[in-house]
DNA sequence: CATGATGTTTAGATCGATCTAAAAGGAGTG
DNA sequence: CACTCCTTTTAGATCGATCTAAACATCATG
C-alpha cells in the first residue's frame, strides 16, 4: 500500500547570519552595507570596467557577508539578451544525457546558460517546447524531436535540431550522416565474412530512415540487395528484444544484425545469449550512437559513434551565430562524419 | 576526423503577422489596442475578477491578433510568488529520470512549474543548485544528492531531499525505508530456501548505508550473519559487472545477490549469463529501484519496487506545504514502505 | 439631493537588476 | 587659478509585468 509514515525529527531553526527579516538580499542591500551606490555595487558584481580596485574588494566583501546573489528574473528582464538557450529532451533517452552534458560544457565557454525541458509521457513536445518560450530563452536546441515544427515560433527565434536532417522545417540541423553510418556498419560486417544481415529499424524516429536507406543502399553495393531483410522496431531495448525473438521464431539466425541504436543492439545481445545464442560466435551484432553503457566490458558492443561533443557544440554555435547574424541568413545544416567504433559483439562468420 | 561539412539548404524568411518591428508585443501593445489601461489588460490575461465582459472580449482579441504572450520574468519579478520548484537530477540515472517524470506531474496539477537542473561530470552538485537558486525557485527538490548541506541555503527556501534519510541537514526528506527493503530482499531469498547470499552495495550513494544495515540485520535474523559478505559497489552498471567478475575468480558462487540497484543487478546479470551462469537456476539476484528496464522482458528482473510516484507527490507536497506554511515547522521525514515484486531473476536453490 | 454601495477602470509604485548620461573628484597644464 | 582630461561614482530611466489604492461611473436609498 506504501502509505507513508511521516515521522517528526530533530526541529531546524537556522537563522541567516545577517539579521534581515528572512528576505533575500537585493543588490542594493550590498550597496548600501559596502557603502556605494546600486550602480557601482553592479559593475563590481558584473566585472565590468569602472570602480577602483579598492571598490571593488569592498564591495565583493559586502556580498560575501550577506550571501548576495544576483537575481536571475530581474536580470534577464533589464539585460538586453538573456544568454538563455533551451533545450528539449526526452528523460529516458541516455543518448541525450550524453548531449546535455556536451551542451552544458559548450555553452558554458560561451558564456550562456541552459534551460532544461523534458518531454515525458505525460509532457509533449508541445508543451516542453511552450515552456522554454515562455522562460525567455533567445534559442531553442530540439533533441530528437519527433514532431514537426512549423515557422509559428521558428520565424520568432532561432530552433536548431539535433538528431534529424532537415526535414521540411526551416531551422539548422546538427546531425551525423545516418546514412552513411548504417553503410559503415554494413562494411564491416561483410568485411569479416557476412551476408544474411539483418536490419531492426527505428520506424519514425529522427534518424531511422536515413539508416534504414544507408543499410539498403550498403546491401545493394555489396551485391546482397535480395538478402536484405529489415525488422521494424522504435529505437528502444525492449523492441531489440521483440526482434531477437522474431529471429529466434524464425528458424535459420542471420549471421548479422544492424540494429538501429545501442539500445536496441543491447536488448537483442541480451535476449540472444538468454536463448543460447553465442555473441559474436553466432550472430554479430552492430549498435548505433556509442552510448555510455556500449563501452561497459560485459556488453562490449561493436557501434556506430555519433561525436556527442561535436553534435552539442555545433548545434550551440549554430544557435549562437543565428543570434549574432540575426535570422536572416539561410538554414543551414552540419551533418557529422560517423566511425565505427569496433568492440566485441562482431566477429568473423563461422 | 569529423569535419562538419555544411550544406545549405532552402532559406527561410518568416515574417510574424502582426506587422510589429520583430519586437515582441507587451501587455502595454495589447492595452493600447484594445483602448484600456495597462492594469485592465493585466487583469484581464489573468483571469482576475474585475473587467466587464465586454472589456474583456475587447482586450482578448487585442491579446490574440498581436499574438501577445505575458512574458514570464516580468511576471516572475513583480509577482509575491514565482510557482517555481528547481530540481537537481543526475542525467544519467534512470530512476531520477522516472522521478522527473511523475514530478512534473504532480508539479502541474497544483499549478507550479518546474526549473530542471543536471548534475554531470563536468557539473557538481553546487553548480547544479547555484543555476536553480539564481532562477528564483521557491523551493528546491535534490534528488540522489550526494554532497553534504547546510543551512547556508537551506534556511533561505525549503529543500527536499528525494533518495536519502535525513543525515544531519536540516531539509526535509522523502525516501524509501531502504534498510525494510533489503530486507524484504532477503526474506524472499530465504524462503526460497538460500542461505549464502551476498550484497552488493553502494558505497557513500544515497540510500546505500542504510541497504547495507538492512542486509546485514536480516541475514542475522535468519541465523545467517557469519555468511554475511558486503561486495564493494557504487550502484553502476558496471560495478555490477565487476562484482559479477569477482564471484566467479572466487571459486563457489554464492547462491543469490542483493544488488544495490536495477544496474548494478542488470551488470550483474549480464556478466554472469555471458559467463554461462544460469541465472535463476545457479544463482539468483535481487534489484532495487525497479526502474522502467527491469521491467523488460528480457531482464525480468525480481527488485525492491521504490514508488516513483508516491515519491515524487511527497516531495512536491512537501515544499509547497513548507512554502505556505512558512519554514518554521520541524524538518519531517516521510519514509515509504517498499514492496517486493517478484519476476523471473529468483528461483530457489538447487 | 446628499449619501452610500457597487462595479469598473486606472495612475503610479514596485519587483531587482542594467544602462545611460551626467556629476564628482583629482591630476596635470598653461 | 581656470581649464581640460581622465577616472570613478551616481541619479534616474528602464525592462514588462503585478499590486495597491484611489478615482470614476452608475444606481439605489433615506
Amino acid at each position: 500500500m506504501s502509505t507513508p509514515k511521516a515521522s517528526r525529527t530533530s526541529g531546524a531553526k537556522g537563522d541567516p547570519s545577517a539579521a534581515g527579516a528572512g528576505r533575500r538580499p537585493t543588490l542594493m542591500d550590498v550597496a548600501r552595507r559596502a557603502g556605494v551606490s546600486r550602480a557601482t555595487a553592479s559593475l563590481v558584481i558584473r566585472d565590468a570596467p569602472g570602480p577602483s580596485s579598492e571598490t571593488r574588494e569592498r564591495v565583493r566583501q559586502a556580498a560575501d557577508e550577506l550571501g548576495y546573489r544576483p537575481d536571475q528574473t530581474a536580470q534577464l528582464l533589464r539585460r538586453r539578451n538573456s544568454r538563455l538557450i533551451g533545450v528539449m529532451f526526452s528523460a529516458q533517452e541516455p543518448f541525450h544525457a550524453d548531449l546535455i552534458e556536451n551542451i552544458y560544457a559548450a555553452t558554458e565557454e560561451i558564456g550562456y546558460d541552459v534551460v532544461l525541458s523534458a518531454v515525458a509521457p505525460s509532457r509533449g513536445e508541445r508543451r516542453a517546447v511552450e515552456a522554454l518560450i515562455t522562460s525567455r530563452c533567445e534559442a531553442v536546441i530540439l533533441i530528437g524531436a519527433r514532431e514537426a515544427y512549423t515557422t509559428d515560433f521558428g520565424s520568432r527565434l532561432p530552433v536548431v535540431e539535433i538528431g534529424r536532417p532537415p526535414n521540411g522545417t526551416v531551422f539548422d540541423a546538427v546531425h551525423t550522416a545516418d546514412d552513411e553510418g548504417a553503410g559503415l556498419a554494413v562494411d564491416h560486417l561483410v568485411s569479416l565474412g557476412h551476408r544474411d544481415i539483418v536490419h531492426v529499424d527505428g520506424g519514425e524516429r529522427p534518424g531511422a530512415a536515413e539508416r534504414r536507406a544507408g543499410y539498403l543502399d550498403a546491401m545493394r553495393r555489396h551485391g546482397l540487395h535480395d538478402r536484405a531483410r529489415v525488422l521494424p522496431g522504435d529505437y528502444t531495448e525492449l523492441s531489440g528484444s521483440e526482434a531477437a525473438r522474431t529471429l529466434l521464431d524464425g528458424g535459420e539466425l542471420p549471421t548479422a544484425v544492424v540494429a538501429g541504436t545501442d539500445q536496441c543492439a543491447i536488448g537483442l545481445l541480451i535476449e540472444l545469449r538468454q536463448a543460447g545464442v553465442d555473441v559474436p560466435g553466432q550472430i554479430s551484432i552492430v549498435g548505433y550512437d556509442d552510448i555510455r553503457s556500449a563501452r561497459l566490458a560485459h556488453i562490449d558492443l561493436t557501434t556506430v559513434r555519433q561525436d556527442a561533443q561535436q553534435l552539442a557544440r555545433l548545434a550551440v554555435q549554430a544557435a549562437v551565430e543565428r543570434l549574432e547574424g540575426g535570422l536572416d541568413g539561410e538554414t543551414r545544416e552540419f551533418s557529422l562524419v560517423p566511425q565505427l567504433v569496433v568492440r566485441g559483439s562482431t566477429g568473423p562468420v563461422r
